[in-house]
DNA sequence: AAGTGGTCTAGACCACGTA
DNA sequence: ACGTGGTCTAGACCACTTG
């Protein structure tokens, strides 16, 4: 019977310390702390925290700056919550939520990934549909890429990018610092996408590139990336070799 | 210069009545009007609103009830807020966020597709491996469906479910209700699932049962699907005609 | 009955963007 | 200087779950 009373059970002893002088708002000085030993495994899940008015009583701080860290933490799906019941530590699954999938790190965060071949730079004008599909006036000035990943030392992905031309980093700024931190240093960034992903047998170009065979099986994604003002600055069409990329994501109910 | 102050700039006179009486909470009955307002389209992406002090004061509500329906409704990526700026209606393309993807859809709402057919239903007992991924005991007994959906006619995809015995809807009822419903009758509900996507080309029995040719493209998906408690009642390895279905989802940076 | 989270109030002060 | 949202407080009452 003594394990009956898990450790799962009592609530756990956070360490947070409030340092009212720093300039942080209080209520990130109490989520930050959580969120961090719960991505970094420290507190598993299920593990029960301590309530939110013992919580605010040992801090110092009022009810509402707790309530408001936990619902972050709620919101971002690492805690749940039960009238009744108390505050948990959700299932492990739910937490990829925040790791997101590999398609999203290379929409921030590419440059870091070993190599990155340039294959082809255009500056064109705007024609009649891409025009369209970048919001932007016929003629104007446009920047295509096409660019191939490489991964453990074979090809992984064709990516193809088409740019105003004023968000496109010069061709030098592309191959030395990547494409998303080139456009950072324009002032320009994306702030959300949204994604398409299907599939296709790979023709022959692409089998070449990709070095598979004709007719193997890629997954093709088409994003569409805005700047918070809600400017479309990149339209990305790539394809990736099936065998080795796959794009994996959380859904929740409701 | 009659249009600069364009009607977007002017806050929306929100028709928003507060029923004191009515047992839903205050916040619900200041953010869900809005969200249908703007879901329905009758506020438009850029229209500005009231600034919180004061709807909180034509509502006689207090200033927090109101920040805490705003602040959900960013949450939902409805509404965009900037201090010194004021609250506006987020872009289009982020209202997407809510829609979500087709394969979300079956995840909870099938049944009311036109048709889907059942290929196979067995019990089995679970081997090391399915016990492992089912998170069950060897041997627990567990129910293994293929069906074919359907869609315009044409086979759209394969569906199998590998899920426990208890869990599981009888042949009888998943043919006239559908596997979720029937789990539902069980009370087993999920709420989160992992999803992974990727892709492959047809062998000939799938080509056969989705009327392609052999070699064409599928995407594939293998989801996970959990209750609240973190059981697992479904894995679930789904093959779609690439040339008839996609995924589509929203990234937010950060 | 006791303990939990859920809701709500009426203020206060601050930081930021604009004019 | 002004108006906006961002943060914070110290209470209060309610609804739900468990012993």
């Amino acid at each position: 019977m003594s394990q009956d009373t898990s450790s799962l059970d009592q609530p756990f002893p956070l360490a947070v310390t409030i340092d009212r002088a720093s300039g942080t708002p209080l209520h990130l000085q109490v989520s930050e702390p959580i969120s961090r030993m719960i991505l970094g495994g420290e507190l598993v899940p299920g593990q029960l925290l301590e309530d939110e008015v013992t919580l605010a009583e040992r801090l110092q701080v009022s009810r509402p700056t707790v309530r408001r860290a936990f619902q972050d933490l709620v919101n971002d799906g690492l805690l749940s919550r039960r009238r009744g019941i108390g505050t948990r530590v959700t299932l492990p699954h739910i937490h990829r939520k925040i790791a997101l999938s590999s398609l999203y790190d290379d929409l921030l965060s590419d440059g870091i990934t070993p190599r990155t071949d340039v294959l082809s730079y255009e500056v064109r004008l705007a024609d009649a549909d891409i025009a369209e599909e970048l919001g932007c006036a016929r003629n104007d000035e446009i920047v295509v890429i096409e660019r191939l990943r490489w991964s453990d030392g074979h090809p992984l992905a064709t990516m193809k990018h088409t740019l105003p031309a004023d968000c496109a980093p010069t061709l030098t700024e592309l191959t030395q610092t990547g494409l998303y931190r080139g456009m950072a240093e324009r002032g320009v960034k994306p702030m959300s996408a949204i994604q398409t992903v299907g599939a296709k047998v790979a023709s022959e170009r692409e089998a070449d590139l990709l070095h598979l065979e004709t007719g193997s099986p890629l997954l093709t994604a088409e994003r569409t990336a805005f700047t918070e003002d809600g400017r479309i600055v990149d339209l990305g069409k790539h394809m990736y070799d099936a065998a080795r990329y796959q794009v994996t994501f959380t859904l929740l109910a409701e």
